[in-house]
Order: C-alpha cells, then sequence, then structure tokens
DNA sequence: CTGAAAGCGCTTACAG
DNA sequence: CTGAAAGCGCTTACAG
C-alpha cells in the first residue's frame, strides 16, 4: 500500500521548503508565480490532500460561535431538541478549540430577541447558527455578519437570498402532502371532512407552517377523494377556552374523519379528543414532543411527521465549524427527510432524535 | 476559558515524565504499584481526557479489515447498499491507516462463501465485518476470530450469543408489525383477505424474513380488524412461471385487499399487479432498491419499509474502528428505525440510504 | 520571496 | 522501573 504523499514529499519533490508548499496550499502569497506554479504541478501529480488530523492538531485554533435559537428547557418543546444536537456537536469538536456564545432568546418576546442580538454583536464571532422565526428583526444582523464576514448557518426554515453558509431542514410543502397522503389512505369514499387545526400565534408568522398547510390542501385538491378541508387557527388563554373552542368547531361539522395539525401542538387535540366518547377520527401532527409521543402510543394520535430537530442543530454546527476549518464558502444545504412515525416504530426513533 | 489538561501538565503535576504517564494511562505495567498510583490521582483530579486527535496522529496505527459480505454490483440488491456505508466510513477514516480485506461472496453459493473464509483466515485481522447469513458455516469462523482475539462486528441480523462488538441492524419483528399497521390502516371492515407472497428461497434460511412475518401475524391477531392473511413461498424460474403462481394464488383468494412482501422483491409483485387491471390492492414491501422505488413512485406499491442499509454498514465499520482505537471490549448495539416511504416521502430518502 | 525551527499532544523505540 | 528524544503531518512565527 503506497502511503499517502505528505507535505515533505511534494516539497522534496518540488526543490523547496515545506513552508513554501504551505503557503501555495493555503494562498496566502508570498510566493513567486514560478515556484507556485511548480508546486502546484507537483501537488496534482502526487494526488496532495492534507490530513486534516495534523491540521486540527498544529493550527490551535479557537472559534467562537453564536448559538441565536429560542431557548427551551422542556422536552415538550420543539426548540428543546436542536439544542440537544449543537451540544452534540460541540462535545465532538472539543479539540478545536471551541467556544459556544450561547444566546437563547424567549420565543414570544421580540424584544428578548433583539436583545441577544445585541449581545451577539458585541463578541468577536467567527460564525452565527440562528433560524429565521422573526425575519425582519433578523435581516439586520444577517447584513451586519455578512459584513464583517462573519459565516452563519441556519436551521428549521431557510432564506434563500442570503449568503448562508449551510442550511439544514425540511421541506414543510412536500411534509404537509405527506400528512394529508397518509390521512388519504385512511379514508373511504363517502366526502368526508377535514379540519386543520392549529394553534400558533400569527404574530410569529413563522412561515413553515403555512407552507405545511399549503401541500395539504394541495393534495386533496388533486386526489381522487372528495375531500372538504376547513381551517382554523385557536388561540386561547385558558384550558376551558380551548375546550369550547374545540366543541363549537366539531359541532360544525358534518362528517369528521380526520385532523391535521400542522404544528407541534397536536397533543392538544389529542387530549380533547381523549375526553370524547368518539375517537375513531384520524389525527395527524408534527414532531415527537414527550406528550405528542405519549399519544402516538396510546392510539389517539394516528401519525407524527418527525424533522429530527436533534439533527438539525448537529449538522448546522458540524457543517459551520468544517466549513470554517476548509474555508469553504458554501455547503450544499441538507433536506431532511419527511420521518412517518406510528404507534408502531416510535421504539426507534424516540430518543434519537 | 481554561484548556484541556495534556499529559504534559499531568506529567509536571506528578513529578514523573509523559512517558511513565502514558504506561499509566494505557495500563502496560513497567511502573510500580506506588508512582502508577500517584499518576492516577492526579488524572483523576485534573480530569484528564486524552486528545484523540493527538493519538490518531501520533500512533500510526495500521487497521486490516475483513469484510465477509455477499457480493453485489446491482442497486436493485439489497447487498449493493451496506458495501457503500463501508465504504463511506472508510474514506473518513484514511487516516487512520485502514486496509480492507474485500471478501464478498456469491449469496446463492455456501462454497462461495466458505472460499472467502479460508482467503481471510490467511490474513493478518484486526477486524472483521460480516452478517449471519450462512449461520452454521459462520460459526466456526467466529470461535476462530474469538479465539485469536480479533474483534468483529455484525450487521443486518445478529447472534445473540456471540462476542461481537457491535451489531447495527433492525428489529424485524417489529418492522413486519408496522408492515400490519399500515395495511390496516388502509382497511375497510369487511373481512378482507390478505397475502404475504415472499421470494427467498428458503435454503438460504435468512431468519430475519421469517420474523418479519411472525411480526406481521402477531399484529393482526391483536387487531380489531377480521382479516384472514395467508401466506407463500414462490420459487421460479422463469418470468412466466412467476406469473402462472401468481394468477393461480390470486385466483384463490376471495376479497384480497393487501398484499405483504417480507423480503425485498416487491416490485415483482408490483410488475405483475401494473399489467393487471385491479390495481386496487394495497402493497407493502421492504427496501428501497431500484425497482421498489420506481414502483412507490408510481403508486403501485404504497408502503416500503426500508432499514437503512447504507448506514448499516457506514455504523459498522465505523464502530469496529473506535472500539479498536480506543480499544473498547464491546460498543451497545444499534437499533435501527423503520423508516415508513411512501411515494410523497421518498424524494428525501432516496440517494441517502 | 524563501527556508529552518519550534510546537500541537500524543506514541514509540531506546537507554539506562 | 523510569526518562529523554524523535517523530506523526501539519501550522506558525521568525530570520534572512
Amino acid at each position: 500500500m503506497q502511503s499517502k504523499p505528505s507535505i515533505k514529499d511534494i516539497a522534496k519533490r518540488a526543490n523547496v521548503s515545506i513552508g513554501t508548499v504551505d503557503r501555495v496550499l493555503h494562498n496566502r502569497g508570498q510566493v513567486s508565480e514560478a515556484t507556485r506554479e511548480k508546486v502546484q504541478k507537483v501537488i496534482e501529480e502526487l494526488n496532495y490532500e492534507p490530513n486534516i488530523i495534523a491540521r486540527s492538531l498544529a493550527s490551535k485554533q479557537d472559534f467562537n460561535i453564536g448559538i441565536l435559537l429560542p431557548r427551551s428547557s422542556s422536552k415538550n418543546d420543539y426548540w428543546y431538541y436542536p439544542a440537544v444536537g449543537i451540544q452534540k456537536a460541540a462535545a465532538e469538536h472539543q479539540y478545536v478549540g471551541l467556544n459556544l456564545v450561547e444566546a437563547y432568546y424567549d420565543l414570544n418576546l421580540v424584544e428578548s430577541f433583539q436583545d441577544k442580538i445585541s449581545l451577539l454583536s458585541e463578541k468577536d464571532l467567527d460564525g452565527v447558527i440562528t433560524a429565521p422565526i422573526y425575519k425582519n428583526e433578523l435581516e439586520d444582523y444577517i447584513n451586519q455578519l455578512e459584513n464583517s464576514n462573519i459565516k452563519y448557518s441556519l436551521l428549521d426554515s431557510d432564506l434563500e437570498d442570503s449568503q448562508r453558509s449551510f442550511f439544514v431542514g425540511q421541506d414543510p410543502v412536500q411534509s404537509g402532502r405527506v400528512a394529508a397522503q397518509l390521512i388519504d389512505f385512511t379514508l373511504q369514499k363517502d366526502s368526508p371532512d377535514i379540519l386543520t387545526l392549529h394553534f400558533n400565534p400569527v404574530t410569529q408568522g413563522i412561515p413553515t407552517i403555512n407552507l405545511r398547510e399549503d401541500g395539504f390542501s394541495e393534495y386533496f385538491n388533486h386526489a381522487d377523494t372528495e375531500v372538504k378541508v376547513s381551517s382554523h387557527l385557536i388561540l386561547y388563554t385558558s384550558k376551558e377556552e380551548l375546550n369550547s373552542k374545540l366543541d363549537q368547531i366539531f359541532t360544525d361539522v358534518q362528517n369528521l374523519k380526520a385532523i391535521f395539525v400542522p404544528d407541534s401542538k397536536s397533543y392538544l387535540v389529542a387530549e380533547y379528543l381523549e375526553n370524547k366518547t368518539a375517537k375513531d377520527v384520524v389525527l395527524a401532527g408534527f414532531d415527537l414532543l414527550e406528550e405528542n409521543a405519549t399519544y402516538l402510543r396510546k392510539g389517539v394520535i394516528d401519525f407524527i411527521i418527525n424533522q429530527q430537530p436533534i439533527t438539525q442543530g448537529y449538522q448546522a454546527l458540524n457543517q459551520l465549524i468544517n466549513s470554517l476549518i476548509q474555508k469553504k464558502e458554501k455547503i450544499p444545504s441538507q433536506n431532511i427527510p419527511i420521518d412517518i412515525i406510528t404507534s408502531e416504530n416510535i421504539k426507534y426513533y424516540d430518543g434519537l432524535d
């Protein structure tokens, strides 16, 4: 077995010192065009690839990475999970000298978000991980990052026109279609009613949830089945209010067969259904939060679509570090598969993601 | 930020040389009990953890790892995929000095399997990756490995009583249950007939497939629905024979609603169904082979359960290397999630695994 | 513009 | 039983 060529090998072959080889490798100038070409030729001849192990050992580089995400300490909250993935990735990179500047904000307070941005602005960061929730407020900060040449990765949802080095998330329209298809599998040809119920306050304006609903409707517009889909946003301040609003909606529909919850709160509907006698309605939702998992196991929720939030956090940090170490501009964005979870296969997903 | 303690720090603090520290770290003797204890104490005080980056750079260790798996060069064959994962893991570990001794055998010839075992026996291996297909023939080799203290990892299915350092695979009984549940979602209460069709010659005696069928039956034994499940093994030597056998079986059932294929050959049934007029039967199978994917997209196959074969190969090699580098005896086995794939979510699975 | 040296945190002979 | 030195493949000042 021919061992891989090292920087020494190519220095010898090109009749230069390893310092010079290093200069052309990282094209940091200070090299005459003639020797640059000579060295470059040898690099290609020998098909040299740097030993990243040695690289990271030698270059005691320190990375400061800001984490700008919603705070959560509850496993019944979506944003708990990306942070877990980030911690996991951080643990694996302890030897590159990683320093996380954690700026977790209150999802319900735009002021909290802005505070955290100010906080991060003062730090000398090499990169930032965030999610476009407060889009307008984020935009300014992103411009700032781009002007300072600070790399950033996005998770959950993308900003297409931005200069982010990496995006990881799920296709929301398609995930809505998947939910529709699963429900469609269970339907008979009797003009069923379907409800779409969501609970996330509009003020947050998370587009993901609307896009899921678009996908859901789109599917049934082209399906064989003749279904009636009606959509409701339910805002409430007490359990009583929630229940009475649900009561109202349920009495309005004739032939209710299925409920689609495009946000992560399907456990609210499950809780309501469990207390009713008629549970023979199909319920599909998103995210394997603790309570959703519980109702899925019980069979009250039939389908949960998971978006691997831990993996999203993990990949976001991992790829950001890669792009920092290897000085790559952009890394192709990663689509998270649309995992379908039922009471029978939850066992090998839960805890994993 | 306090930087992590190095071997030098603990040497200094314990008043010994770094050589001695290294000796107690890897307890390779040659150290008086007194100094061993002294060093050990400092290690614990400083909460020392070795820098694995530096470790792998310094210890130019070379690993020879045998790969004993069925040969395949077709994407329409299950065993094509684990090999892809193994190559992927190998590529990532190019700097630890990895040398794969690839012994891919003919799945249909036990002699070929035995030949490859002889071939591997002659090599000086550090580890082996294999799958228990020819169990009896494998047993002898495994004993041999255990006697020579050569580590091995298993994928696909496990040998519970063995000394394997790692296993990665899917729970076959549960995956059969998942297939049953998916079909159950589509059924109405009219005493439907369900067929289980499999195509893998019994002589290979792969237990996985039988266990999937067990799970499938088990589910319906306890389900509300009153279903009749009948199981058929179909062996054929020509397309004509296959078709006529299927014709026969199909005329025997009254109220056929669904077909379950517990092996990876559901495309055979799909091909048959596509040429029939009545396609309104639900078809569920395993593995995202190329032809299965095609029929899934067309809607002839409704559900495919994927077992992430690329990931299985990747993990098997990855973890074997970890156990070799870190000299761990055993690594907890890993259950592959039971991925449910439909025409709507295949897009983000295909190619990925 | 170029080279020689020191060092990253380990491991591995070698000497005593 | 213990220590000092060389080296893994790079990077990073420093000198010229």
